[in-house]
DNA sequence: TTAGATAATGCAATGGAAGTGCATTATCCT
DNA sequence: AGGATAATGCACTTCCATTGCATTATCTAA
């Protein structure tokens, strides 16, 4: 058994075709990418299958959702000890608005916080946008 | 002139009657509102001169966009002290995923952080989700 | 190993929000 | 008051997200 259907299979996504291909891509790229995206990368998909693999991903920890601002949802894999139960990978993100491409920063945390009183925390997101250090050298 | 005139007037914006409206919409709601929220409170008016008018706030200090991850921007009045030439409000935001409200949590600060050498920061946002007090208390 | 249950896929269609062009109307300043 | 400039309303477009349903693939247990 390969690799990749390895992973998929322990985070209990039963690795089709699809999957693999567009495990595949998520991985060749270093940056976090849109569903439109992977569509333009993966001619022969049907956007609604990469939609709904997309979900399932999430659903178990195999990719976390970006929101970067821009109005479209990227996405980018998770690190390996996310699963269903909890993302676990707690980064900053960036946004450069010249190039346009949204970066994991993994070595950079979520600092901690506090917020009010019986609120309950689910999700943080922590985007930064600006510009990027390659574009910051024209 | 009215006390919202003169807070239009003086963020260089000119104050119609629809900008009246919006700002007194604006006003009313404690939580941060969506562009279609504005329009099914204002029946009268037409969606493109409300897109445009909140844009018109935004690039003038008076609004801020909230990306809270659902999707749906949403806006809130900006502090006094915000202008065309930067927002000033940096605060935390909370979307509650029972009652989906979306809040500003003025007086949680966003924390100071440090992004790679040569990134250059022009927007942060930072948005937590879960349950709002309310809603923890069904 | 095969049949049946269950899950994944592809197609077609819808919904919703964002954004643009242009003609008309209001506002402001001189 | 008059003319320049800005705001508004209407019609349209685009783009992404999302769903229903029929078809096909996958897995499991007999
Ligand atoms: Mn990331
Ligand atoms: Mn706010
Ligand atoms: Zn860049
Ligand atoms: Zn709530």
């Amino acid at each position: 058994m390969k690799e990749v259907e390895s992973i998929l299979h322990d985070k209990n996504v039963r690795p089709t075709a699809m999957r693999l291909l567009v495990y595949q891509i998520l991985s060749e790229n270093k940056n976090a990418i849109s569903l439109t995206d992977i569509e333009n990368q993966l001619k022969t998909a049907d956007r609604t299958t990469l939609y709904r693999t997309i979900k399932t991903f999430e659903e178990q920890g195999i990719v976390h959702p970006i929101e970067d601002g821009t109005g479209i949802t990227k996405y980018a894999l998770c690190a390996a000890y996310c699963n269903a139960d909890k993302h676990k990978d707690l980064h900053l993100h960036f946004h450069c608005k010249v190039c346009e491409e949204t970066t994991c920063l993994t070595e950079y945390s979520i600092p901690q916080i506090s917020i009010p009183e019986g609120y309950i925390t689910e999700d943080i997101n922590f985007t930064v946008s600006g510009v990027c250090k390659k574009c910051n050298q024209g």
